[in-house]
DNA sequence: TACGCGTGGCT
DNA sequence: TAGCCAAGCGT
């Protein structure tokens, strides 16, 4: 096997990648789970409803238990609701069985107890959306049909380098047509089996273990570093928000600032010290600048919006004993107050600085 | 279009 | 550890 080329990676065929993804899934896909004992309908149709958003290991024993209570879609059908909630209990989501028991009895009563043979005909019925039809009509009945859930969403997002939060309808139509684009010309069992098996076992959302993947030679987010970052994360809802108290540390008039880290926030300018919680300023001022404190005040917090996140900031004012003028950080120098705000500092900053010099000037008239 | 729906496993 | 997400769907 030569990795030669896999810098250089062009887009395969459909066929191809088809082909890869069914040869692996012979050998190293799963075969033994319960609904793949045979292509029973209703077996498939209940393992795909219960695997809505559930991962494997904990629809298992609800599988078996589920089936043995009602072992066919006529069972299902005449049972009463309360009965089929009672065998969900536990799994969540209990909208899938409400749907379940409503489709099975249009499957009895208005289908004739006929399933569906078409991917759209299984998704006319009620808790079987386009991904859920395809794979129920795919793994009963072989035909040929396009499903895409978590695992091939995040298979394709990174094999073809498809940016963007796949929740978006945008990226999600893209996914689409590229799981049509690639469907093969047969083998569709395997081939649907082989995209969730792949999702599931190899290209998992953390650590994905590319070695070992079918399709790596021409993927384009292992090519490009990038399988960390794709598929793109859902975007947060509100940004992140942390807390801080920055310290106005005065002595004589003057107040200490310090010259924050070039990398980062607020990268490479002057700032009042930054101390992680409320309850640390004292010590960490006396420890960190070597300092007696005469007074400390808090101030209001407020607000300061970041593209990414949200600073609280509550400010400290604190008198500095005179006498007291060891500051042993290197990047901590004092600073008259016009001095200060003549250099570089962030917004906040700048605005407390110059709330403390309108209450100097207030102070020196009175 | 954005959200609510449940529980368990992962980092 | 506290989000974040998982074989999605319906409204």
């Amino acid at each position: 096997m030569t990795t030669l080329l896999s810098n250089d990676a062009a887009p395969a065929p459909a066929a191809d990648f088809a082909d890869r993804l069914v040869a692996w899934q012979r050998v190293h896909g799963r075969h033994d789970l319960p609904w793949q004992r045979d292509r029973d309908p209703y077996r498939v149709w209940l393992s795909e409803i219960m695997l809505q958003q559930t991962q494997v290991s904990a629809v298992i024993p609800y599988y078996e238990r589920f089936l043995a209570r009602f072992p066919d879609v006529r069972a299902l059908a005449d049972a009463p609701l309360d009965d089929v909630l009672a065998a969900w209990s536990g799994l969540g989501y209990y909208a899938r069985a409400r749907n379940l028991h409503a489709a099975a009895r249009v499957i009895a009563h208005d289908l004739g107890g006929r399933f569906p043979e078409t991917a759209d005909g299984w998704a006319a019925l009620p808790g079987v959306g386009r991904s859920t039809a395809a794979a129920v009509a795919v793994f009963s009945f072989g035909v040929r049909a396009a499903i895409l859930d978590g695992n091939v969403k995040r298979v394709l997002a990174r094999w073809r380098g498809v940016d963007g939060w796949p929740g978006l309808p945008a990226v999600e139509r893209t996914l689409w047509t590229l799981a049509e684009a690639l469907l093969p010309r047969g083998d569709f069992d395997p081939y649907t089996q082989g995209l969730m098996d792949l999702g599931s076992g190899l290209c998992t959302r953390s650590r994905p273990r590319c070695d070992a993947c079918p399709v790596r030679d021409d993927c384009v987010a292992r090519r490009d570093g990038r399988t960390s970052e794709l598929p793109a994360a859902r975007p947060r809802k509100t940004a992140p928000e942390r807390a801080i108290a920055l310290v106005i540390l005065l002595r004589e008039g003057r107040v200490l600032l310090e010259r924050r880290p070039p990398a980062g926030i607020w990268g490479g300018l002057w700032s009042l010290p930054e101390v992680e919680t409320d309850a640390d300023v004292r010590a960490t001022c006396e420890r960190r600048f070597g300092i007696a404190i005469e007074s400390l005040h808090p101030g209001e917090a407020f607000r300061h919006g970041f593209t990414h996140f949200t600073l609280s900031i509550r400010p400290w004012i604190v008198q500095v004993a005179d006498g007291s003028r060891a500051v042993s950080e290197p990047a901590a120098e004092w600073f008259e107050l016009r001095d200060a705000l003549a250099a570089g500092l962030p917004k906040p900053v700048r605005t407390l600085l110059s709330g403390i010099a309108v209450e100097d000037l207030l102070v020196d008239r009175s």
